[in-house]
DNA sequence: TGCGTCATTATGTCTAGACATAATATGAGG
DNA sequence: CCTCATATTATGTCTAGACATAATGACGCA
């Protein structure tokens, strides 16, 4: 029970990590069993399966019961897409942003479901950025009813008081009708990004949107970290 | 030291999650201390430890020493997109692939840093679906001068022989030029999903590609779910 | 009142040992 | 030579206890 280095498991998991970055360790590279890396680096045993894990959890790292740990192969190409509030996106490119309902109409459906369904025009710099379509389903957001979409755009009032436990994007070019074109300040036809996206908190669903970008004045990026996973430097 | 439970952790992880996803804990919310936590599980508090851990990993709890561990915030809309290899994706939606190369040229770059430039045309049901344009360094990928990219898809040679550690994705939806939409067989001017992919092995860059879609062929879905973050249900 | 110090507290990490479990390797029997 | 049961092995998970560390809050002093 000597007392060990400062931090076991991280220096297990970067030299690792280095090893496999450095292409030393090639992908489907058996990696020593953990008692050899316990004896290795002087600890225990549970100390190289935390370091493992963290490895397993970043994707560089592929675990078999009694076959042994493997560097794992190059993962598909995925990444992480950041979808920021409208606002605060705007903001952050140092423009004025603006919010304008077009339409605000609460739906009775069929006797129970009410939705609220919103209209409305993002503005960066005074010149329309994105159209957006959203419908909030009252029965999960009976706050909703309350709030004044006419002055907050209501991307950002559900960020600021709804949790929502998943979400999912469909992202696609499509031509801007004539309607959209004119709302957007573009030309007939004009390649937009649509964005539209489902929310949901558990297995109700909280709200859909429909976000039109004008093409030439947005678009996504997502990253991908192959070691550093959503860790941070601890 | 009782033989506990079949897998406390996981069960103090899904009963955390099942809390903060009904509400009943919101945002902000302070969780029992790890010791109350192991007294009410009946486990030890590293196993408390180890469950919050991996919801911090999923984003749903933040921890502070001392303080105390907290429901962490609505996070910020971000979502893991997935970009498969082409060749994959189409075969999954049961069509038959073909890539056709356009030009393969070997670029000399004054004197040091060689390129590979390779452009063609990925088909689906014999229908083309994406411009592909590329280059490879081949400082960090000598084997590529050895690929048959005539043959084979570059995207599908790389992802086989290449691990890669970070890559940035840009993603606009774009008009087809004159020259885009012929070969795409598609209207001049005709919404296209433009994805350009830059891919790193550490500091060196590996490969950068720009895909072009038929807006109404192609989308991109992303997804986040909160709970679940990359573990799987083991 | 204001500020610096110190004890307290809750998380962060580790150890050594134990048992569980899944998958592979081995060997016996057909 | 094939097949099925069995032994082995490496990971998966847990426990109980220990020490480290950061942040808070209380206390005492100026």
């Amino acid at each position: 029970m000597t007392r060990a280095a400062p931090n076991p498991a991280r220096r297990i998991r970067e030299d690792i990590e280095g090893k496999i970055h450095s292409g030393e360790w090639k992908p489907g590279t058996r990696i020593p069993i953990e008692q050899e890396l316990a004896a290795r680096y002087g600890c225990a045993r549970a100390t190289v399966s935390k370091a493992l894990g963290e490895l397993v959890a970043a994707g560089l790292v592929e675990r078999r019961r009694k076959a042994g740990s493997f560097v794992a192969h190059p993962p598909v190409h995925s990444a992480v897409m950041t979808v920021p509030d409208l606002a605060e996106l705007i903001a952050a490119r140092g423009e004025s942003y603006r919010w304008e309902a077009r339409a605000i109409v609460r739906r009775k459906n069929a006797g129970e479901a009410d939705t609220l369904q919103i209209d409305g025009i993002h503005f960066a710099a005074d010149e329309p950025f994105a159209l957006e379509s959203r419908t909030i389903e009252l029965a999960e957001v009976p706050a909703a009813a309350e709030a004044n979409f006419a002055v907050e755009a209501p991307g950002t009032w559900l960020l600021a008081h709804i949790p929502w436990t998943s979400a999912r994007h469909v992202v696609r070019a499509i031509a801007a009708t004539r309607t959209e074109a004119a709302a957007l300040a573009t030309s007939n036809g004009a390649a937009c990004l649509q964005l539209e996206r489902d929310t949901w908190r558990g297995e109700r669903p909280v709200t859909h949107v429909r976000q039109l970008f004008r093409g030439d004045r947005f678009d996504l990026v997502a990253e991908f970290q192959a070691g550093t996973g959503k860790r941070d430097g601890n």
